[in-house]
DNA sequence: GCTAGTGATCTGTGATCACAGCTCCGCAGA
DNA sequence: TCTGCGGAGCTGTGATCACAGATCACTAGC
């Protein structure tokens, strides 16, 4: 044991390998919409765009798989899944418990950095959606970045893992409807139920906080259905 | 398309690769607690106890990492994570949360087909354990299939998923613990939270179901803790 | 004109090889 | 007794090759 005792606490360094940064490559597409539902994806195609051989890609991909976030076909072809109108309202119907849950936790515990963290979080997004010209795609990240900090403040990190995964799976349908229709974004829909967590969140108040973020996601996936883009299982 | 539309019926018949039999066979290791936190794992040594290439071990391997099931150190050994006492909780919690809301949604919802599978699920685990030898690894198996049953009549497929990830997290410490004290077997604890929750399932009343499956989380949980197995973080 | 067949090409899956880096063990030196 | 130093034997990671099976464009036959 060396004397040096302060070298107890360095952080263990994690090992980034290609497979790593591709699923985060490939994460991102899929996050962002740019990888849309029933697009098709090749291993050898991606994994010259990367420059890199097939093996980090069939890794990043086989996760992604698991995930339920790709599927591959009998005919062996990868694609991302087109969910039916039911799997996304059981998707959504998941989201809506486990998302308002963490609120609720969070909003009891939160500390005050966690707070700030938040409400910088809300203040930025608002500030997108009420700018001139609303950027999606950066609206969309900012969106993500305020529920996030929302859920890092519930203190149980296997539960962000869970809703990050949650996430990726509704991520094409959500970006491929908000591209489809960015005019919702000017609604406020978003925008008052975000005040309203934020608010509950200030006050400590857990069912509120739960109720809110429900209702987030609720009103956005009603007007994803309504859209009728989806098909009946 | 064919003339003969019964063959519309047919189900899609889901390809198996190696490396999804590898998973399962790992995954089977890790929740009957053969594999436990701390020990390590070779990719060739379990490719050829499989009798299969690494290939599909690979991949396998690279699933339960992405799970957090197995981790591979910075030193490049695959080994089952030693979770602190602080993680055990954590994950506790968040099953707690999870599982009951899922126990709430089957009590709610169940249909009379569940609700007998259900019942047979419960005899079945209250008859091994008041057996004059009680097996563990089967009390283990038993258990398992009564919880999975009660989830399986929530509706959610993605929550089902989410729930079999955390028991696969969960599987090695508390299966490490029960080798450990099978004496736990027979002071009934289970057995009381189980026909809780059955009788709330059956009442349709769904917060009590959560409580019942939340306590006997909780109970589980501090048993193991108590028992200070497991290190400070 | 439409269907069935055919071969070139591309697909994911699995096996094998190459390699940098770690562990372990014995040995030499203080 | 402890420390430092190699070298053999591992490790996971990545690249490459082999292969069965699928796709797709195209043609022959009705």
């Amino acid at each position: 044991m060396s004397s040096i005792s302060v070298l107890a606490e360095l952080p263990q360094l994690k090992r980034r390998t290609l497979a790593d940064t591709a699923y985060e490559a490939l994460a991102d597409l899929l996050a962002s919409g740019r990888l849309t539902p029933g697009d098709r994806l090749s291993l050898r195609q991606s994994a010259a765009a990367l420059g890199v051989s097939v093996m980090p890609v069939r890794e990043a991909v086989s996760r992604l798989v698991a995930d339920g976030v790709l599927e591959v076909a009998p005919t062996r072809a990868i694609r991302v899944p087109v969910m039916t109108a039911q799997d996304f309202r059981a998707l959504a119907e998941t989201r809506m418990a486990i998302e308002g849950m963490a609120a609720a936790r969070a909003a009891e515990r939160r500390s005050e950095s966690e707070l700030t963290a938040i409400r910088r979080a809300e203040a930025a997004f608002r500030a997108e959606a009420a700018s001139a010209q609303p950027d999606s795609a950066r609206a969309v990240r900012l969106n993500r970045d305020l529920h996030f900090a929302i859920y890092a403040a519930c203190g149980l990190a296997p539960l962000q893992e869970i809703i990050a995964r949650l996430w990726l799976k509704a991520g094409p349908v959500i970006n491929l409807d908000l591209r489809a229709h960015p005019e919702r974004l000017r609604h406020g829909y978003a925008l008052r139920r975000h005040a309203e967590a934020l608010a509950a969140i200030e006050a400590r108040d857990g069912p509120v906080a739960a109720a809110a973020l429900a209702a987030d996601i609720r009103e956005a996936t009603d007007f994803i259905l309504s859209r009728g883009g989806l098909r009946d299982g």
